[in-house]
RNA sequence: GCGCCCGUAGCUCAGGGGAUAGAGCGACGGUUUCCUAAACCGUAGGUCGAUGGUUCGAAUCCAUCCGGGCGCACCA
C-alpha cells in the first residue's frame, strides 16, 4: 500500500504501545498531511490527545513517542516537536522513490482490492417512462455512476439497478391516447415522447369521455389485456431507446440489463404488504394500510404513516420501494444498498429503511440514501430555460458539445474537424459531469457554462489539459527518438517533483475515502490538486530538455505515472481524456 | 407546528477536533529564443451567519437564535 499515511500509522501505533503500554495500542495516532510545507510532509497529533490519558504533558508524550519510534529508512530526519505537541514528519527521499516505484509497477496504482468484497446494489438514474429526461435526472445518473465505478474498482460486486418509473395510473391515459392515434392512422407523434405525453395529458384534462376510457384502460392493463400490454410495452421500449440515447453520450454505464423497473415489482406488492401484516407492523388508518415507523410526525403532530396500500386497494411508491428492498436483500444478496436520489426524498427513505429494519429484512445489510441538492441557474433559482421550462437533458448535452467545439476551434484551429468534434465531445460532456461531481453533493450547485468550460480552476478541461500536456511530451519524445522506460528509476531532486510524487502516492487513500463516504467531490479535489502540482512541475522541471539522461528518464516516468493517475481518476468519475485539445 | 439540509473572500467553492482558514474566477502586477501562455508566479481581499458551551485546542462537536432551501396521509 503506497499511501504513506498507511505506512506511518503502524509505526506510530507500535511506538505508542512501546512507550505507554499495550492498553494504548488501539489509540489512533492521528496522522494528517501537513498543512504547510515548512512543517514537513505529515504530522502526528496524538501527543495532545494522549496527554491526559497518560497523565503527562503533551510535549513530553511526544518526546517519548519519538524515542520509541522506529523511523529510520522512512523519515529523512528525526521527527521534531512543534507548538503544543505536534510531531512533524519529513519522509525520506529514498523511501518515497521506492514507494513510487511500487505504485508505478502496479496496474492498480497502489489501490488495494477490498479485503472483504461485498455485493453492493446501486440504485440510480431512475427516470420515468414516457417522459423526456431533463436536467433533474442528470445528477442521479452522474453521481450514481461515479459511485458505482469507484466501488467496482475497489473490487466489490456492483449491481446497478435502474428503477424506471414504468407503472402507474398515467399509463391508462397514455395507452388510450396511443390507441386513438393508431385508429386515426397518425402514429408519427408517438416517437416524440414529450409531445406525446403532453397531448395525452391535455386530452385527459379536457375530454371527460377520454378520461373515463383512460381509467378503464388502467384496469385492463393491470388485468393483462393483450392489446393494452402491447401498447404499454411499445411505450416502454421507446422510452428505453430514449434513455440509452442519453446514457450513451454521457458515458453512464447503464444498460437494459440493469433495468429493474417498477412493473417488475408489481407482482410482489401484495406479498410485501401481506408479510408486513403478518409481522404485525401494520395498522389500518382511514381505510389505508399503514406502517407507523417511530420517530416521524405529521403536521398535526400525530405519528406519520408510511402508506403501503391505499384505501382503494392501490399501491404506492413506498410499497414498491419496500418490495425492491426485500428483493435486493433476498434475491440479489446485497450487503450494501445505495440509493442515489435528490435530498427531498430523505424522509421517505428514512421511513422505508426503518420499516425494513422493523421487518427484519436488513440484518447485516447497510442501507444508505445518498442525497444530493438541486441544480440552480446563475440567478440562484432552479435551473430553467429562458422561457421558464425545464431543460431537456438532450438539449443540455448538445449545447455542451457545441460550446466545447467553439472553444476547441478557437484554441486549436489546426486540428482536423473530426478530431475537434471528438475533443468537443470529451470536453463538453466531461465539463457537465465534472461540474456536477466537483461540489459536495448535498448542496445545491450553480450551473454555469462559462465556469465549467474554463481551462482554469477546478474543471474537467483543466484536468484533461494536464493529460494532454503530458501526452504531448511523449509525442515529441517519439519524434526525437527518445526511448521511454516506464520502470526507469524516479529521482525526486526538485521540490516540485517531490510534491507531485507525494500527491500521487495519496491516490489509494482518496479512492478508499470516496468508496466509504460516497462523496465523489473528494476525488475531484484530489485530481485538481494533482493536475495543479503537475503544471507546477512542468514549469520548473523541463522533461525532454532535462540536464542529463537519468533526469530525463526520471521525469518521463514521473509524467507517465501522473498521466495514469489522472486518467484512472477521471475514469472513476466517468470522464474521458483525449490526446490533443 | 414538527423535522431535515445549507450559511466560509465581491462571485463560485474546498476545508477527515489541530499550527498563520485555502483554491479558482474577478481586480492589480509579473513570467515566453524553452515539452501546449489553454499554463505558471506574485499582491490585495475573511469578526468562517450570531451567541453560548464542551475541549489543552472549534469553521469543524453540542445547544439556542437569525437567514435561505426542502419535506411532512393515500403523486413519485
Amino acid at each position: 500500500m503506497p499511501d504513506p499515511q498507511s505506512a506511518l500509522e503502524p509505526l506510530f501505533r507500535a511506538a505508542i504501545s512501546k512507550a505507554f503500554g499495550d492498553q494504548h495500542a488501539a489509540t489512533d495516532p492521528l496522522i494528517r498531511p501537513a498543512q504547510n510545507d515548512k512543517f514537513g510532509d505529515y504530522q502526528a497529533n496524538v501527543a495532545m490527545s494522549l496527554a491526559k490519558a497518560v497523565g503527562a504533558k503533551p510535549r513530553d508524550v511526544a518526546t517519548k513517542i519519538i524515542e520509541a519510534l522506529d523511523w529510520k529508512n522512512v523519515f529523512a530526519e528525526p521527527p521534531t516537536i512543534a507548538g503544543p505537541g505536534f510531531i512533524n514528519i519529513k519522509l525520506d527521499r529514498a523511501f518515497l522513490e521506492q514507494t513510487l516505484a511500487a505504485a508505478a509497477g502496479d496496474e492498480r496504482l497502489g489501490v488495494p482490492r477490498a479485503a472483504d468484497p461485498q455485493t453492493v446494489v446501486v440504485d440510480y438514474s431512475g427516470p420515468n417512462v414516457a417522459k423526456e429526461m431533463h436536467v433533474g435526472h442528470l445528477r442521479s445518473s452522474v453521481i450514481g455512476d461515479a459511485i458505482a465505478r469507484v466501488l467496482d474498482f475497489e473490487g466489490h460486486t456492483v449491481v446497478r439497478q435502474n428503477h424506471l418509473g414504468d407503472w402507474g395510473t398515467q399509463f391508462g391515459m397514455l395507452i388510450e391516447y396511443m390507441a386513438s392515434m393508431v385508429n386515426a392512422g397518425d402514429e408519427t407523434k408517438i416517437n416524440d415522447l414529450n409531445a406525446f405525453y403532453q397531448q395525452a395529458k391535455a386530452r385527459f384534462d379536457a375530454d371527460p369521455t377520454f378520461a373515463e376510457a383512460a381509467r378503464k384502460r388502467v384496469v385492463l392493463l393491470q388485468s393483462g389485456d393483450a392489446y393494452s400490454v402491447g401498447a404499454w410495452t411499445r411505450i416502454v421500449e421507446l422510452s428505453k431507446r430514449h434513455f440509452n440515447s442519453a446514457y450513451q453520450p454521457l458515458g453512464v454505464k447503464l444498460s437494459d440489463a440493469d433495468i429493474r423497473a417498477e412493473s417488475f415489482y408489481n407482482p410482489r406488492l401484495a406479498d410485501t404488504v401481506a408479510e408486513l401484516e403478518e409481522l404485525g407492523l401494520t395498522k389500518v388508518s382511514d381505510g389505508a394500510i399503514c406502517v407507523f415507523p417511530p420517530g416521524f410526525a405529521a403536521e398535526n403532530g400525530e405519528p406519520l404513516p408510511l402508506i403501503i396500500r391505499k384505501s382503494d386497494g392501490g399501491y404506492l411508491y413506498a410499497t414498491t420501494d419496500l418490495a425492491a428492498l426485500r428483493f435486493r436483500v433476498r434475491d440479489l444478496h446485497a450487503d450494501r444498498i445505495i440509493y442515489v436520489t435528490d435530498s427531498r426524498q430523505k424522509q421517505h427513505f428514512a421511513m422505508v429503511f426503518k420499516t425494513a429494519e422493523l421487518a427484519g429484512w436488513t440484518a447485516g445489510v447497510k442501507l444508505e440514501h445518498v442525497p444530493f441538492g438541486s441544480v440552480l441557474g446563475e440567478d440562484g433559482k432552479p435551473f430553467k430555460t429562458r422561457s421558464g421550462e425545464t431543460v431537456k437533458l438532450a438539449d443540455l448535452l448538445n449545447e455542451a458539445e457545441e460550446r466545447a467545439l467553439k472553444v476547441v476551434t478557437d484554441k486549436s484551429p489546426e486540428l482536423p474537424t473530426e478530431q475537434r468534434q471528438e475533443v468537443a465531445h470529451a470536453v463538453g460532456i466531461g465539463a457537465i459531469k465534472y461540474a456536477d461531481l466537483a461540489n459536495d453533493r448535498i448542496k445545491d450547485y450553480v450551473f454555469s457554462w462559462e465556469r465549467m468550460l474554463s481551462f482554469d480552476g477546478n474543471t474537467a478541461p483543466y484536468l484533461q489539459n494536464a493529460v494532454v500536456r503530458i501526452r504531448s511530451i511523449f509525442r515529441k519524445a517519439a519524434t526525437q527518438n527518445i526511448k521511454f522506460d516506464p520502470a526507469a528509476p524516479i529521482t525526486l531532486a526538485d521540490p516540485a517533483e517531490r510534491s507531485l510524487a507525494l500527491r500521487i502516492l495519496q491516490f489509494p487513500g482518496v479512492v478508499n475515502q470516496v468508496a466509504q463516504s460516497l462523496e465523489p467531490h473528494r476525488l475531484c479535489t484530489y485530481l485538481y490538486e494533482l493536475a495543479s502540482l503537475y503544471h507546477g512541475f512542468y514549469e520548473r522541471c523541463p522533461v525532454l530538455t532535462a540536464p542529463d539522461g537519468a533526469t530525463r528518464s526520471s521525469r518521463l516516468a514521473l509524467s507517465a505515472l501522473t498521466e495514469r493517475v489522472l486518467k484512472q481518476g477521471l475514469d472513476l468519475l466517468g470522464i474521458g481524456v483525449v490526446d490533443r485539445m
